[in-house]
DNA sequence: AGAGGGATCTTCT
DNA sequence: GAAGATCCCTCTC
């Protein structure tokens, strides 16, 4: 009889090219580093336009936990894949871990392991782990020794095909069609819909050639982030009620609302 | 609409 | 050996 639980082919196979990697293939080849939409830049006459500005560095990156949390809301994080298709979304939840002292941290007590490494190294280096042996989390390491921030839902702006091939690969067929705003509305489905997985982990968003961060066109004024308690941290003790959450309000793709502190923090006037 | 449980495996005690 | 920064499906009200 045939095994017929869910397939778990890997479902990247059928939107990459190469379902191969290796951890240090960003250094080698020369590749265009800007826009990869335009051919190779041969000539100089064009680089110009798009010169600067088109990915966010280390100046960026180089905040405190809970600062780069907030400035994370409206930026854009990309994903080139390996035939050259990009995945753009902004950013629209985020959540601050924070070293030592915050119990629902992976970095609590100040301990380094293997697997959390990445969130004690230099601002702006990806921290992706595994969740439950089926998902993946995908975190950006800040200022602090051992913080990171959590990105939890993006807003789809571009290659939302792919996106939606990728979500629904693992799905079952009965299941109904994802809308566009269900693509990226959670942590480890924004993962999905970037194809984003362990082999990102400790990889450097200011220098990497395949996934990077934009500056957005709009960020949430103040009031229009709301501050809330984390999700999931239950284990966390007090740490877990801690207000290290936010989001941009009133958009459909964030993944967990609270309506509470919404109105707490909206009646202001 | 909400509650409950299963999937699945790496990591750390 | 147990739990987990989740998601999805199914059952029940």
């Amino acid at each position: 009889m045939m095994p017929r639980k869910r397939k778990w082919l890997t479902p990247l196979n059928a939107v990459q090219s190469k379902p191969s990697f290796s951890p240090a293939d960003t250094s080698g080849s020369l590749t265009v580093v800007l826009d990869g939409n335009s051919s190779p830049v041969s000539s100089k006459y064009f680089t110009e336009k798009k010169r600067t500005s088109s990915r966010l560095g280390t100046d960026f990156f180089n905040q405190p936990c809970i600062n780069l949390a907030k400035s994370f809301l409206g930026q854009i994080l990309v994903h080139k894949l390996p035939d050259g298709r990009e995945l753009r979304g902004r950013i629209v939840e985020t959540e601050a871990y924070l070293g030592g002292e915050d119990a629902a941290s992976h970095s609590k007590g100040g301990k380094q392991t293997a697997r959390n490494a990445a969130m004690f190294m230099k601002p702006g280096t990806l921290y992706v782990y595994q969740i439950y042996g089926i998902y993946f989390c995908m975190n950006v390491s800040s200022q602090g020794e051992g913080a990171a921030v959590l990105l939890r839902s993006l807003e789809p702006l571009q290659g939302l095909d792919t996106m939606k091939q990728l979500r629904s690969a693992q799905r079952k067929a009965s299941a109904k069609p994802l809308k566009d705003w269900q693509l990226c509305n959670g942590p480890s489905k924004l993962c999905q819909a970037f194809s984003i997985n362990k082999s990102f982990d400790q990889k450097d968003l200011v220098r990497d050639t395949a996934v990077w961060m934009e500056p957005g066109s709009e960020a949430p004024g103040e009031e229009a982030v709301v501050t809330a308690a984390r999700i999931g941290v239950s284990y966390g003790g007090e740490w877990a009620q801690k207000p290290l959450r936010f989001y941009i309000r009133g958009n459909k793709c964030v993944s967990v609302v609270d309506k509470k502190v919404e109105s707490e923090q909206g009646a202001a006037d």
